[in-house]
DNA sequence: CACGAGACCTGTTCGC
DNA sequence: TGCGAACAGGTCTCGT
């Protein structure tokens, strides 16, 4: 479910609080629960139970579409996948279904990992680089520019979509978010990567950077029944909106297929850059 | 290096 | 109404 903007907030609210939920921060694990052996990726649950309990919530933080926790000691990281969600609840109340790992705290309260379709994992480790190493930059760090992109772009042959989701190429973009940027930078998702001028790959650094700091803005996205609390849905320009106009000229948007994900553009903003293949062709 | 298919899972929505 | 197919915010692995 998440991606960048949604795992930002996530953090966020875990370490301040919101009207829904206190602040995780400051509180010490009394216990733990794993009703999902799976999902804890690393230690065995005994190691894990052990090592963590005593331990304080230092603080909360996210890289790419993870979220960490600083403990006193280690750090633990949580990547919630299609349908992870963490809820901070009275520890007294029975796990609601789909609770996958359960973190007792002091004060009464719970940290809850709710993960229907049981692809999130948790990892506990005194050496996160470990496990965030294979990462790509950070769309929002100041430190990257178009340049980079640019640099990165012409190192490769993929197709834009393909490639703006791959995880090592820039960290943080999922399905919605990689659809509203080339929707907005005008670029087709079957576009070739070092076949982008620097202006189109300006154009395309501008729009990665604007979706996301407006999802972030919104709180993320809440899509069917899955997340709670963002509002990005309401200003999706091309995501889910397959027959609607586009916002841009009005033309009906086109839902396609690519690398087995739904992929959505307007064919009059974004048309096929049967061109730009060509001359790769010719001189490949 | 790049691509596609299948796996991992459960729940909702779509189409007939 | 009922029922199977398609689809869902992600990633990993394997075969070509």
């Amino acid at each position: 479910m998440p991606e960048l903007p949604e795992v930002e907030t996530i953090a966020f609210i875990l370490r301040q609080g919101n009207d829904d939920q206190p602040p995780v921060t400051g509180r010490q694990i009394l216990d733990t629960q794993l009703l999902w052996e799976r999902t804890l990726a690393t230690p065995s649950p005994a190691e894990f139970k052990s090592s963590i309990v005593g331990q304080r919530i230092e603080d909360t933080g996210r890289r790419g579409k993870y979220l960490l926790l600083q403990l006193s000691a280690d750090t633990l990281i949580i990547h919630l996948r299609m349908s992870g969600d963490l809820f901070v609840e009275p520890a007294a109340l029975p796990p609601a279904p789909h609770h996958r790992l359960i973190l007792n705290l002091d004060s009464g309260l719970r940290l809850a990992f709710n993960d229907t379709r049981k692809f999130g994992r948790v990892w506990l480790t005194s050496n996160p680089e470990k496990v965030l190493n294979g990462l790509g930059p950070e769309p929002l760090d100041p430190a990257f520019t178009a340049g980079d992109l640019h640099q990165r772009l012409q190192a490769r042959r993929r197709q834009l979509k393909p490639l703006l989701l791959d995880q090592s190429f820039l960290a943080g973009l999922g399905n919605i978010y990689t659809d509203e940027a080339l929707n907005l930078s005008r670029l087709h998702p079957l576009a070739i990567a070092n076949t982008l001028t620097e202006e189109q790959t300006r154009r395309l650094w501008n729009a990665i950077r604007q979706v996301l700091r407006a999802g972030i803005r919104s709180n993320g996205a809440s899509i069917d029944w899955v997340y709670r609390g963002g509002s990005y849905q309401h200003q999706f320009r091309v995501y889910k909106r397959a027959g609607e106009p586009c916002p841009e000229c009005g033309t009906k948007i086109v839902r396609i297929v690519v690398g087995q994900r739904g992929t959505h553009l307007c064919p009059n903003c974004q048309p096929f850059p049967s061109l730009a293949r060509g001359i790769t062709l010719q001189e490949g």
